[in-house]
DNA sequence: AAATAAATTTAGACACGCCTAAATTTATTT
DNA sequence: AAATAAATTTAGGCGTGTCTAAATTTATTT
């Protein structure tokens, strides 16, 4: 049985694991958890000794079979929460995050179980992220970076990456959300920024990129 | 803010202050949170220093103005959340007290006050506890205890004041549940056991003192 | 290849919440 | 009122998870 502590250091190798693919480092894991190196490697060797994790003194760390079923349990539970809290008790979605990442500790035999049901085993949350059945399998979306968009291509919204309720609110403001439909119509490669018509709307506007490179888009025809 | 800790002890002494009407003591407080009476102490002191409870030495201890709000506010969380393990994911009223310790520790702004209108204002939780509203306030049932009931007098069942699962188990065995009718047929002044008679069925059953001194019933005429 | 920079780990400390054992205070007997 | 019993508090210690500052290792320059 783990503690919150530990976690929530799971989730974060896990997240930086699977974007990198490759070892997370104490420091990532470090901004992460929002904690210092130090407290990181204290806890890498605690995790370690309960093999949890695959660590390599100053070469990072890989989570072991163990630490990866926990992992994509908290996850799963995390998204289930998060719809939940959207879609029953009508959050928004900039708003549901801190909660769930309290909620998924919850301790239980089956409340996922139920939860997934009462919800009517949803496959995404609220932010687009795919939500894992309870083998901790799920399917990864066709999604690339919003700006990654060249000139006349189109992409729907299918999730971001950034959760900062900043960030989402923001997006809300500006009209975007998941399913929005968009089309890229210039490029400003010396800033990175993007002339985007919605599809649905008539005028086009100049998305930063700070804002096009945390957004994630599947291709349509 | 409190801690999880800090949320328990306070809630431990509000429940002794109300069921003996006066300073919750050392040793109640560690049978209640099940640990030894010198923590109890350490931890009496913390709180105190927080203005949240009144401790003096020896004397027992009371809740502060701020440390009632608090403690209302934590049982408010617990029996909303109750009530949405019992009615919306099909929980049994034994199985939902451990997970609903955990989530009435979950900290925002007004998940309350959205969970009591997706459960449209629940007035009692699945134990027949009524539930406070986001103020604080509840009406206290009229109730006593299955065992004060003399032969021929009748009841409807409230509440319970134990809620171990292996308690409601039994009386969900027995058919005893919230709502049911039943009438005293003899009282056995030994043992201090009772025969009762569910009003709906037709055999009479014999209730220990273990059972009957748990269990609340309100007068019917 | 040596020097510098960056990342990581170790050392030592602290708050929290808990424990056991001993000392103290209050309550109850006799 | 003195003696005993019960309740409570103090003293000292422990594991968790965090921190800062110093030492070490790895990566990058030059």
């Amino acid at each position: 049985m783990l503690t919150h502590a530990e976690e929530n250091y799971l989730k974060a190798i896990y997240k930086i694991g699977e974007t990198n693919n490759c070892a997370a480092q104490t420091t990532e894991i470090s901004v992460a958890i929002n904690t210092t190196t130090a407290s990181v490697t204290d806890m890498l060797k605690k995790l370690s000794e309960k093999k949890i994790v695959n660590y390599e003194k100053y070469h990072g760390v890989t989570l072991t079979d163990e630490g990866l079923r926990t992992a994509r349990t908290l996850i799963r539970k995390h998204r289930l929460w998060e719809v939940f809290l959207c879609e029953k008790l009508g959050y928004g979605w900039d708003e549901c995050h801190d909660m769930a990442e309290q909620l998924e500790h919850i301790r239980s035999e089956d409340l996922s179980e139920r939860l997934d049901s009462f919800l009517n085993y949803p496959h995404f949350d609220p932010h687009g992220d795919p939500i894992p059945d309870k083998n901790g399998v799920y399917t990864r979306r066709e999604q690339q970076l919003l700006n990654t968009l060249q000139v006349g291509e189109s992409g729907i919204i299918v999730g971001v990456c950034e959760n900062s309720s900043a960030f989402l609110q923001h997006l809300s403001r500006i009209g975007f959300g998941l399913g929005v439909e968009l089309t890229v119509v210039e490029v400003f490669p010396f800033d990175g920024s993007q002339t985007i018509k919605i599809n649905d709307a008539v005028t086009p506007m100049q998305i930063s990129r700070d804002v096009n490179k945390n957004i994630f888009v599947g291709l349509v025809s």
